[in-house]
DNA sequence: AGTTATTGATTGACGAGTCAATTAATGACG
DNA sequence: CGTCATTAATTGACTCGTCAATCAATAACT
């Protein structure tokens, strides 16, 4: 039956696990029920992937290059810093981004990284990535603080993702309301606290808020690109 | 044998569930090896919860009301709106919700959310009580900016959470570097990032967004419940 | 004819939930 | 204070379904 390439094949295969994942918002799909959506016998999973996890893996490490694909793309057009700064903000919280399907396997993976080493390092390059974009995006606007305002967005993004992505808009499985579902919000929220961290006076950087406490924690010098 | 109260039973099964939830990294724990943590016979523990998920929804409950304690005593001797900001901000990333079974926990609760309806409706319980408490500490520093505010800073409290929980840190499942885990970097960021939000020049503070919608995560007047 | 993709029945392990039997506490009554 | 009956907690072997992974057979393509 050699009917289609091993590409092919393995496209299919990985759309249909995340398919199966985003109808069922768990890992826990059967190699059958992927196989099947995937229109191939269940025999075919294992021979084109080892294993299970390594579908997993797979599908994850897809969901990431299409996500990067979104904010290539939003980038494109961007000029401005300014720009730039929407577009990243919009893609991660655009319709790619805010399927059914994207956030299960988004929210999923998050619990795969506990037990795989793998998974985890996917999740690195993808949060470095990230950063990286949004320092290079807002260094002109405020220079040397790029680094440590953009670790503070990079988590926002992630957390208002989560946020709205498990809210009562993907509340009914039942498949009322298709679609229904709008990270706009989210985006709002994000350019609000760029603008904030931006519009701030930074003569002396150093915290007025700070309580007597020994706030010792020093505006961060980790890893970036 | 009755040995042990029911209630003694219940905790006895939740602690071990939570332990054995943060070994495994997963919900793909099975109830003869909680049950076994737990020093019962495995069938105790459907006598006590109807079914796993019951016993996970029960766990649940528990990490959020150790949460909710830890948020409470650090309140408690904070007087001024800072202090009661900080104490907030603390408590989530303090050692109580920054331990390996905690984060486990966690990360698997919001994957639990995506199927469970009773899982969401916990995280909202806590997402409300988190958004309420914020509010109640900001009003007086940013007056009715504060909900709008207030929406922001909780979502980078669960990005930040998430990031640094699934950091290097937690990286090695064996014991090599036990505790070593550490929520104080997080915690220094969303000060920042709040101190950003309330430095901010605010004459057109027409909130925007989030109005025209009586939605769940509604701005939430009053002090709190 | 030879090569390669594809099948699907099968296996072996494992796990959720059940249930009849067992054991401990309580206390009633002498 | 013992003895026995009653009640309630606790056990663990068992059932029944499910699923990851295998593999020998088969169909398509060259």
């Amino acid at each position: 039956m050699a009917r289609k390439s091993e590409e092919e094949r393995r496209r299919d295969l990985i759309a249909a696990t995340i398919r199966e994942i985003g109808a069922s918002g768990t890992l826990n799909v059967t190699t059958s029920q992927i196989a099947k959506s995937a229109g191939v016998s269940p025999g075919l999973a294992f021979h084109y992937f080892h294993d299970k996890d390594t579908l997993f893996l797979a599908a994850m490490r897809s969901i990431l290059s299409e996500y990067k694909a979104d904010v290539t793309q939003a980038l494109a057009g961007a000029v401005t810093p300014e720009a730039r700064v929407n577009a990243i903000v919009q893609a991660s919280f655009g319709m790619g981004s805010f399927r059914r399907e994207a956030i299960s396997a988004w929210v999923n993976f998050y619990a795969l990284a506990l037990r795989s080493e793998e998974a985890r390092r996917l999740l690195y390059l993808y949060q470095r990535r990230l950063h990286s974009n949004l320092v290079y995006a807002l260094r002109p606007r405020i220079g040397e603080r790029a680094p440590d305002v953009a670790r503070r967005i990079g988590g926002l993004i992630d957390g208002l993702y989560l946020r709205y992505a498990l809210d009562t808009k993907m509340l009914r499985p039942p498949e009322e309301a298709v679609g229904a579902v709008d990270g706009s919000e989210g985006a709002q929220h994000v350019l609000r606290a760029i603008a904030a961290e931006c519009t701030e006076v930074h003569e002396n950087d150093d915290i007025s808020m700070a309580d007597a406490d020994p706030a010792p924690m020093a505006p961060l010098a980790g890893p970036q690109e």
